[in-house]
This record gives C-alpha cells, structure tokens and sequence, in this order.
DNA sequence: CACCAGGGTGGTT
DNA sequence: AACCACCATGGT
C-alpha cells in the first residue's frame, strides 16, 4: 500500500497547491460556520453564505445568538438545507456563547475537543476532523468519500479500510497540521477532476499504484 | 434534464 | 453494523 506522505507527494506536484482556510485565530468560528455550511454543498455556494452573514456582523457567537434564526436562513439560503443548518448554527452560537468558549475549547485536548465537537448537533467525524484540522489547526486527518474510493482501489490486497484505518494509515506518516490541511484539499480536488465516482484511471498519476495496475500490501487489520 | 457539491441525522432491517 | 430517506439550493 502507498504511504499518505507519497499519496500527498503525487497529489501535490499534479494539482498544486489548494489553498485551504489557512486560519487565523480570530477566524476560528468562522471556519466552524464553514464548515457547517458546506456540507452536500459547492464551496462556492457556502462561502456566498458566509458573506451575507458577515455584511450583518454575525460571524461571532455573541451576534449570532441574538440574531433572529430567519434572517440567518435568508443569509445562508444559498448554501441548501438551509432550514437544519440555521437551526444547527443557532445551536453551535449559543453553545460557544453561553456554555463555552472558543477559548475554553482551545485548552481541551485533541481526542477531548473532538469528542465535544461531535457531541454538538450537525457535526459528524469529517466535519469534527476538518474543524480541528482547519480551525483549531491540530493534527487531523479527514476522511471523506473521496478518500474512501482512492483507498479502496489503492488497497488491493485486504479489504476496504474503515474509516478509523483511514485515520490511522494518514496519521502515521503525516503529523504536521500544513501537510494534512494539504492532504485533504488535494483528495478533494483529485476526485473532483481525475478520479471521482466513476475513475479514470487512465489519467491518473496514482494509476500504477491502483487495483486494476498493480500489487500492493494493503491495510493491515488493527 | 440528471447529476453533483469540502455530510449528518433518524429510522428501519 | 449496514442501509435508507431526508434535508434544499445552485451550478453544469
């Protein structure tokens, strides 16, 4: 099986740099906003949402909870399912407002904060990886669907890794939080444009490296 | 027109 | 544990 450090390589030197939300600290709800809204949704769409809520000032948790949950519907229409994820929006301000802080979840733990974050409404494993990854900026690694696909052709010998495999196969050998913020982008990217839901092999820079190419160790089980 | 976009939740088998 | 319907808009 291909290391994550030489899967991230190869991305790398075929798509380029993606330019993810390289975060700023003051920026960190605003990155959890993000987040939520992008969900099932072209990032386009989702970053129109977040202007229209930052041309009212709502893009702090103070704000957002004493707006009036319709106007952040309308704002975030755009960006789809926008009734839940108002709703899911209120939740996470009057979390961060009333019940904690940004600043308290700055001092939790990595394996700690996740478990808050996934305790929160609207907030799934890749959406809690890609908070801590990209907002709070500690190693995560996230696994979508895309990375789901390339692995389970790159991963000819076992079976389809699980997710919590998917994990542990990116994190052993990237650790650094600007490698994995890459890593992710570049997935995506890679699957949007090369290999997506029907693979093109064909094109592809990893084709070698793919079941239909090649022999491999695969994913060891545990 | 069908399909996709930086998923999650709740219910059923 | 795997599968499913649902959420909803905008772009191609």
């Amino acid at each position: 099986m291909i290391g994550s450090a030489e899967l991230h390589d190869t991305l790398l030197a075929v798509h380029g740099p993606q330019h993810w939300w390289p975060a700023a600290d003051d920026e960190v709800f605003e990155i959890m906003v993000g987040a939520l809204l992008v969900q099932r949704t072209a990032w386009h769409n989702a970053a129109g949402a977040i202007e229209a809520l930052r041309r009212r000032d709502l893009l702090t948790p103070a704000a957002l909870t004493a707006a009036d949950i319709a106007t952040v519907a309308t704002c975030i229409r755009g960006a789809g399912f926008f009734r839940s994820k108002a709703a899911r929006l209120m939740k996470l301000a009057r979390y961060l407002h009333r019940d904690a802080s940004i600043d308290e979840l700055r001092t939790q733990s990595t394996p700690g904060l996740r478990r808050t974050l996934l305790a929160l409404d609207g907030i799934g494993p890749e959406t809690a990886d890609a908070i801590l990854l990209y907002a709070f900026e500690r190693p995560a690694a996230v696994v979508d669907e895309y990375l789901r696909r390339l692995a389970g052709r790159l991963a000819n010998a076992g079976r389809t890794p699980g997710d919590g495999q998917l994990r542990e196969w990116v994190l052993a050998e990237i650790d650094d939080v600007p490698r994995l913020n890459e890593l992710h982008a570049l997935v995506v990217a890679h699957g949007k444009t090369v290999c997506g839901r029907r693979p093109r092999c064909e094109d592809c820079a990893l084709r070698r490296r793919c079941r239909t190419g090649r022999t491999g160790r695969g994913f060891s089980e545990a």
